[in-house]
DNA sequence: ATGGTTGAAACTCAA
């Protein structure tokens, strides 16, 4: 079965476009972020034609996350604890028993953090340690877990064009990039890395600068598995050619394929 | 040093 991540930034924007790679692809199961919308301007109507279940934790105007999903999606479980005084819409995981299997599915979205050295980068270190605490807590399940998302971390210098580029940006700050190895050390795989370890694989392009032109491109979209759902990949992938359609996101689809 | 772009929502912010 094959399951995607999209920060689709904006889903009433690119619902043509995600209908679209819907109707190309056919995920089982689809992670999204940044949909930036309440829970009740998703348009859920047109995913459920196709044959989706929708699970979704909106936030108006900014950030929000969803699953889309083939097969039904039960115990859903909204926001990254602690949730006391956290607004922010981050967090989404669910349970989905597909052909591999019963598999916890989480669509996360990491802050962004910048600039360096503000709240709002203090706030990212504090959030992926949330999710580590969270996550070890599943791990611990011994079950088959997948978190698949927007990490806006670029793990290391191959995940960059021009990692030179990157050294005053929060993305690429040591700090964060151990907080992603700490996460990644309880015992995950970073699937498309665990499929192919070579450079020039990337998920985001900036709208600026001409940075799709250039490829001048960074790898922050990832698909992490426990170690149950890593006995089960096959492959894995970027949907790099949905970057070429019209309106794109920044960021194209990242899959995996498990047995 | 600045600008370059986009979405959502509102006369700006977050990315």
């Amino acid at each position: 079965m094959r399951i995607a991540t999209w920060n689709i930034n904006g889903i009433k924007a690119r619902i043509d476009t995600l209908l679209r790679w819907l109707r190309e692809v056919s995920p089982d199961v689809v992670c999204m972020q940044e949909i930036k919308c309440p829970d009740d301007g998703f348009p859920t109507g047109p995913i459920e034609e196709l044959g989706y279940n929708v699970a979704v934790h909106g936030q108006k105007g900014f950030n929000g996350v969803a699953i889309l999903s083939k097969h039904p999606i039960e115990d859903v479980r909204k926001g990254l604890p602690p949730l006391d005084g956290d607004q922010q819409a981050r967090l989404i995981s669910g349970l989905v028993a597909g052909p591999s299997g019963v598999i916890r599915v989480g669509s996360a979205y990491m802050p962004n953090g910048n600039p360096i050295g503000s709240e709002k980068f203090a706030y990212k270190l504090a959030w992926l340690e949330r999710l580590t605490d969270w996550t070890r807590a599943e791990l611990e399940k011994e079950e088959m877990l997948v978190i698949a998302g927007d990490y806006n971390v670029i793990p290391a210098p191959l995940d960059a064009k021009y990692p030179e580029f990157w050294v005053t940006d929060a993305l690429y700050t040591p700090e964060a990039r151990m907080a992603f190895r700490k996460l990644s050390a309880l015992g995950f795989t970073d699937a498309v890395r665990a499929i192919d370890d070579r450079g020039g694989i990337y998920t985001f392009w900036d709208y600026q600068a001409g940075a799709w032109q250039r490829n001048n491109g960074i790898r922050i979209d990832h698909i992490l598995l426990s170690p149950e759902a890593a006995d089960k990949l096959c492959q894995a992938g970027v949907d790099r050619h949905v970057r070429t359609w019209e309106k794109p996101s920044d960021h194209v689809p990242v899959w995996v394929e498990l047995s």
